[in-house]
This record gives C-alpha cells, structure tokens and sequence, in this order.
RNA sequence: CGGGGUGUAGCGCAGCUGGCUAGCGCACCUGCUUUGGGAGCAGGGAGUCGCCGGUUCGAGUCCGGCCACCCCGACCA
C-alpha cells in the first residue's frame, strides 16, 4: 500500500470485485459486490433526500447545444470535457445533442415551464442518473468518463432561502458521508477558482484519503439567479410583481465508493463500514470429511436464519471446492466486517468463531446470542471506523509558521495544512504553482484568520482555510 | 494533449540474434485424497500471438503503418 498506492488501488478495487475496467477508455463496469454496495449507500442518502422534502424525478440525458450554451461560463466550464451526438442512424442532426455533464440547463429550461407563482416554490427534485465528462485521465470510480450520481435541482423565492436549502443539503451530505461511511469530512465553501461553473458560491465536505491527498466528497451550490435569468424561471411574487426563482444543486457521486476503498482500506484489502456493506457478515462452514459435513453445514445453516432474523445482511459462503482460510482472506479482500466460523468443535460447545475485519481479531459467542451480538458489534465497528479515520485526519491535519515550511510538510507528509490566506487569486495560484496544493475550503467553522498572515503575501490573511494536494 | 508502457488461453506472464506441434503459473473440467488461515496428486479442455501490410523457404519473433488500453503529468466530481 505504502510503496505504490495507485498501484493498491486498482488492485483493491479489481480483486474485491467492485469493478472492472471495459473496452471503452475511461469508463468501468460495476460489478454486482460493488453496484450492491452503491446500492445501499444510494438507498441510505435517498431516504435523507426525500426526508428533508425532495421528490426524484427523471430528465433527458440530452441536453440540445443552444440550451447548454445560454449560461456563459456554465457552458465554458464543461465545453472541454462534454460527449456530443451528432448523428441518428445514416442522418446527422440538425443541432448537436450534449450528452449530459450536469444537468442545470436541461432542468432549467423546464422549470421554466413549471415555475408560474410563488405557491409553486419552493421546488424540489432529485434526479439519480448517469453523466457523461470526457476526462484526459480517469481512475476507477474516483473519476471516470460516465458515473452515477444524484443531483438535486431547487428552485426558492428568495436568496435567503435557496441559502438555507444549500447549506441544509450540505449538512445532510455531512451527516450522511460520516454515519453510514465512517469517512470524517470538513464542511466549507470553495475559493472563486474552485466554484462550479455558473454558480454563485459552492460549498463542499472535504475528506482525507489514507494517503494524505484529499478528495472532494460532496458539493452544494447555491446557484443566484444566474440560471433562472437565462432560462427565464420567473414567478409572480405575493406583492403581484414577476421575479426571478433563486436556485440550488448539489450532488455525490459513485466517486464516494473510491473515497471508502482509500479511506478505510489496507494490506488485506477492502474495509467496509457495515452500514453500506453488502454482507454485514459471512458465514464460513468449517468441515471435516464426510462424516460431520451434513451437521456443521445444517447447524451453519440455522446461524445464517438467525443473522437474517435479527435483520444482519448474511452471506453463507458454503462453497464446497474451497478451504475456509482461502474464504477467509477472500472476505478480507472483499472486506465484510464481520466473519462468522461454524465448526464441529464449536458445534459441540454450542458456540462460534467472530472474526471482526478491522483488526481482524476473533473470539468465541455463544450461539444463541449470535442475534444479539452480532448486531451490536457492527455498531461498534461502524463506530470504531468512525473514530479511527477522524484520529487519522487529526494526526494529519498541520500547521506550519512559514512557506518554505509549507512546502516541506506538503512534500514529505501531505495532509491538510491550516494557513492563512489573504483572499487574492494571487497567491491561491502561486502555491498550487510551486506545491500543486490547492485551497480544498475555508472551514464553515474555523475559517476565521485568527490574526494569521498569507504565506505567499506576507499580508493579513482574510480567511484560515484548508491547503491539501487532492484527487 | 505531452511523456512512458503494454497488447500471446478467462487472468498474470515467458518466449533470446527468425526454425520443428506456441509454453509456464493461476483459474476452469473429471477423479481420488483433503478441509480450524490462500490444499495435493493424476488426467483434461481452452490460442486468428491486437490489426493491416512488407521482408523471408519459413514471422509471436525482423521492418513499416494503424488501433486499443494502462501508467505518469496539465484539465476536472
């Protein structure tokens, strides 16, 4: 892991069966272990989103040129990276189709329709859907040519609204990411050059990987009226004047799947937070010869009605052609957070074996309270997973008293490095010149200069914010 | 888009200065013995050597061209 980490990567990724690179360059098939654990993750995030009052929708995955084209700088932040259609069948198209990046100028152009009254506020939608960004350089599920993501579009009659629906969305990604992934992330709001394309202010989590580079896990931006003046969402207000809507979006992505492999991973491989993993736990059969197979499998068997009973995701791995130390590192690899060994002699003192993933230390439970147990220490782990990466993010989290220091630390131990910043796209640019450390947020709490001063400048830092080289 | 690398069985690879019927490990199939931390033996199936062209009596091997993918950078969730 330590001596080539992309190499751990895509060796994790491939052997765990998440995915699978294709034929088509930059674009990977999830494989059903890795869709079964998008699947959870996406059910547990979809529950949060209808919970805070959003509905899911669905919009074309074509978005006709002069739409994309409306909003200037919108369409100049994603012209490099967009897939066009230009032909059906034998004729080409009278307009070329985009094959969608985001979906803003879609959405916008039919909220526009359905937007007529300020009782039609506020609106909204989540869409889950696949995108297409034609990367130079991809990496299974952290940034691939097409993924999947969710991205909530929200129309409000005020600033002060759609601000409130940005920051509620981000806190919801916040709460979300940390309870069902373990993965510990900062809240902020991006610097001018970090913001996405079009809109006013863009606030994001950011998380740490395990090898110290960061990775943007989630953004909400609060969108003004930029799009709504472009695509002409208007409203008539309770004061019998026509206003523009003020607009929200905010999306994760499938990229959240990379950030629990580089998060949680190690040498055995994959370590998944039990929350989200397709098998909580995975029942071995240790047997002997023929004589005591039959037992040990029925009395396996009963063990795996029980977890299921008691509502724990099961997997009985009752494959007869393998020995169970092969089962065993094969669960490591794939990272099941608990392992569960049925064999004679534990059959005989009414017992079995619990292997936990992450220290992969084993003892003895009694049969009977398997129901109870097992339950129980999944919440621990999730909780100890918790507990072990925000140590992680702590021990790695530094401050430094001069630039040349800075660099040092950025060279020799990565992390997050808390400085001053004076504002100025200036010196933002001038490190990522020299370091290729990027301002990743200014903290929501946090950011205050604190009287410190900007590296770079030498003059008094308007923010403290959060420097880290990043995915 | 620049730099590097690789295309030979499902996967990972070897195959030298051209030479016989293209090989090894894993996986797969059959059988027996095994099974508490990656099983052993025996037998077996599986290949348009990325594609096109050239040189040659003869090309996986040499030459030219093309294509694809991966890795490293700049751009990005």
């Amino acid at each position: 892991m330590t001596e080539d980490y992309a190499r751990w990567y895509v060796d994790v990724v491939r052997k765990a069966d998440l995915a699978d690179y294709t034929t088509i360059k930059g674009c990977m098939v999830i494989k059903p272990y890795g869709y079964a654990l998008w699947e959870n993750l996406r059910d547990a995030l979809d529950r949060r989103i209808k919970a805070t009052g959003h509905l899911n929708a669905y919009f074309p995955l074509f978005v006709p040129e002069s739409l994309l084209k409306m909003e200037a700088s919108h369409v100049e932040g994603f012209a490099p990276e967009v897939a066009w259609v230009t032909q059906a069948g034998q004729e080409p198209l009278e307009e070329r189709l985009a094959i969608r990046p985001t979906s803003e100028a879609i959405i916008g152009s039919v909220y526009a329709k359905w937007v007529q009254s300020y009782r039609d506020l506020p609106l909204l939608i989540n869409q889950w859907a696949n995108v297409v960004r034609w990367e130079k350089r991809t990496r299974l599920f952290l940034r691939t040519s097409e993924f999947l993501w969710q991205e909530g579009h929200t129309c409000h009659r005020t600033y002060e609204e759609a601000q409130e629906e940005t920051l509620r969305m981000l806190e919801v990604y916040r709460e979300f990411v940390e309870t069902e992934l373990a993965i510990p992330v900062i809240p902020g709001v991006k610097t001018a050059s970090e913001r996405f394309a079009g809109a006013m202010e863009t606030y994001c989590i950011e998380a740490l990987m395990n090898d110290c580079q960061a990775l943007q896990a989630g953004t909400s931006h609060n969108l003004g009226q930029n799009f709504a003046k472009v695509f002409g969402i208007k409203f008539l207000d309770v004061d019998n004047t026509e206003k523009f809507v003020w607009q929200t979006s905010w999306g994760v992505s499938t990229r959240l799947v990379g950030g629990i492999v580089m998060v949680h991973g190690d040498d055995f491989g994959l370590k998944l937070p039990p929350r989200v993993a397709p098998y909580q736990a995975v029942v071995v059969p240790i047997t002997f010869g023929e004589a005591t197979k039959p037992m040990v499998l029925e009395a396996a068997g009963k063990v795996v009605d029980s977890l299921r009973g008691a509502g724990v995701r099961t997997h009985f791995d009752n494959r007869d052609n393998l020995k169970p130390g092969f089962k065993f590192n094969e669960w490591e690899l794939k990272g099941a957070p608990l392992r569960v060994e049925v064999g004679p002699k534990d059959i005989e003192k009414k017992q079995a074996v619990v292997a936990r993933r992450i220290d992969r230390r084993k003892d003895f439970v009694p049969l009977d309270d398997l129901p109870k147990a097992v339950p129980t220490r999944l919440d621990e782990i999730q909780t100890e997973m918790l507990e072990a990466a925000r140590r992680f993010v702590r021990a790695n989290t530094h401050r430094v008293q001069s630039y040349e220091e800075f660099k040092q630390v950025i060279e020799e131990k990565k992390g997050f490095i808390e400085a001053g910043w004076d504002g100025t796209p200036e010196s933002e640019a001038q490190v990522k010149d020299d370091t290729k450390a990027t301002i990743r947020c200014i903290p929501l709490q946090g950011g205050e200069p604190d009287g410190l001063i900007d590296l770079v400048s030498g003059k008094p830092a308007k923010h403290k914010v959060l420097f880290a080289r990043a995915y």
